[in-house]
RNA sequence: GGGGGAGUGUCCCGAGCGGCAAAGGGGGCGGACUGUAAAUCCGCUGGCUUCGCCUUCGUAGGUUCGAGUCCUACCUCCCCCA
């Protein structure tokens, strides 16, 4: 299996990115013969990317790491349409003010992970609007709809889900996979691309990128697929309960980004290192081979060096020593999440709660006071009609907690 | 076109002879135990101005003191026959 000979693939393949590659031995050779260029799209449904699409992102990094030049693809144009793949419904179709919005969140994130330029292995950021946007319908379908036959499309696992559950696709869903199979076409003449990665759901679209063309320009095109990434318990990467986990700052503070891989499971520890870490291998098997108690120190080393890649080193060191103080030395510390609130007047605890996104409504604030959950300056609080005034101020702050890792300071408005 | 079945707590799956805020799972949250882990055990898991009030069982009507439960129409899906 990791028995590539450049760079690039062998890096990819010894830290767990590789699900599957449509020609291994050619896609080996081009890479070591010299740089290549390749793309992974991001889609823009929400206003940040979350930890789900980390892998993609590394894979992008990593290609640039070793010589080659990544490509950014913003899905300006096919997040109009919306991927079906694997989903059992179809989503709500976003407005284009929508759109425009989220890829304005979106597109911050790569500048921490690919330093872009017009250099040769500098990192290109590219929109399919832009080709997309202007396409001839007529033109389109007698140029390339000739190379897609219903019943090859209709063959992919990635809509068997809909067509079995008989729910409907609708013929516009449907041409998401032609779009971004014209998206490979359009990137390898533009920026001389031969190579499509992303999650391994994405597979059936990039082939079709691959034989269109094969077809229309009788080029060699290859697909890298990482496998689908869940815990070791099952849930989808990039997940809580408290929401996705975020990757702009904005929507996840660095101390809650660094929790997130605080609090990983022992038998993610070393996958993660791998994969979310540059750590050296040797180091990562040192790190994954502490036994017990021990592998915390592998968890913080996780948690730090991926909150540096994202948010810097200083972000990364302050989220760490935050956490040190709050749960190793059981005080308040003032990297904490703040909440500003009314003292004067007075808050009430179960609208602080809300507040504080500890509850979604004061009955489930009330329910979690009576379970014992609740603490405000490290003691337990029974009263549920308590007010949240200046007298409780400690260290100009009230430290509000629920359970033992939700923390947030109150200060006064 | 004909016949039969199903849509349940806006996270999911799923019970529900007319008295139901609605069994049971899963998931999630909290507690205990630990190592800010996993497993296990326990509690909670519609909303509110909470001894009470309000909104929930595909949609809209109807019967009834009272409907998730019965009736009618409609929508969507599944199965059998043509």
């Amino acid at each position: 299996m990791s028995q590539f000979k450049s760079e690039f693939l062998a890096i990819l393949s010894e830290r767990g990115f590789i699900h599957q590659i449509s020609d291994p031995e050619g896609l080996d050779a081009a890479a070591k013969a010299g740089a290549i260029s390749g793309y992974i799209g991001f889609d823009a449904t929400a206003s940040s990317l979350h930890a789900g699409s980390l892998v993609q992102i590394m894979m992008l990094r990593w290609m640039q790491k070793t010589g080659h030049r990544p490509i950014a693809l913003m899905g300006g144009g096919t997040t109009k349409i919306g991927d079906p793949s694997f989903k059992d419904e179809s989503r709500k179709l976003l407005s284009v003010e929508q759109i425009a919005a989220n890829l304005a969140g979106i597109r911050q994130v790569f500048g921490k992970f690919l330093s872009f330029g017009a250099g040769p292995t500098d990192a290109r950021m590219v929109n399919n609007a832009d080709w997309l946007d202007h396409l001839n319908y007529i033109d389109f379908l007698r140029d390339y709809g000739v190379h897609f036959t219903i019943n090859r499309m209709l063959s992919f696992d990635s809509v068997k889900l809909r067509l079995e559950r008989e729910q409907p696709l609708t013929f516009l869903e449907f041409n998401y996979m032609i779009l971004q199979a014209y998206d490979f076409l359009e990137l390898s003449r533009r920026q001389d691309c031969v190579l499509q990665m992303g999650g391994s759901d994405q597979w059936g679209n990039i082939v079709n990128g691959i034989e269109l063309g094969r077809r229309c320009d009788q080029r060699q095109l290859f697909a890298l697929t990482s496998p689908l990434l869940t815990t070791s318990s099952g849930a989808k990467m990039g997940k809580t309960a408290a929401g996705a986990v975020w990757l702009n700052a904005d929507m996840l503070s660095p101390y809650d980004y660094w929790q997130y891989w605080r609090n990983a499971e022992d038998a993610d520890v070393t996958r993660f290192l791998k994969l979310y870490t540059e750590l050296s291998l040797a180091e990562i098997a040192r790190l994954g081979a502490l036994g017990g108690a021990e592998i915390n120190e592998a968890k913080k080393v996780l948690a730090t060096e991926a909150t540096a890649m994202l948010h810097g080193r200083a972000a990364a060191e302050a989220a760490a020593e935050t956490a040190r103080r709050t749960f190793e030395d059981g005080q308040s510390a003032a990297g904490l999440p703040t909440l500003t609130l009314d003292l004067d007047g007075g808050t009430g605890l179960l609208a602080a709660m809300v507040a504080a996104g500890f509850a979604t409504s004061n009955g489930e604030a009330r329910r979690s006071i009576q379970g014992g959950a609740v603490r405000i300056n490290d003691e337990p609080v029974a009263d549920d009609k308590l007010v949240l005034t200046r007298a409780l101020l400690a260290d100009g702050a009230i430290k509000l907690s629920m359970g033992k890792k939700k923390h947030v300071l109150v200060k006064p408005a």
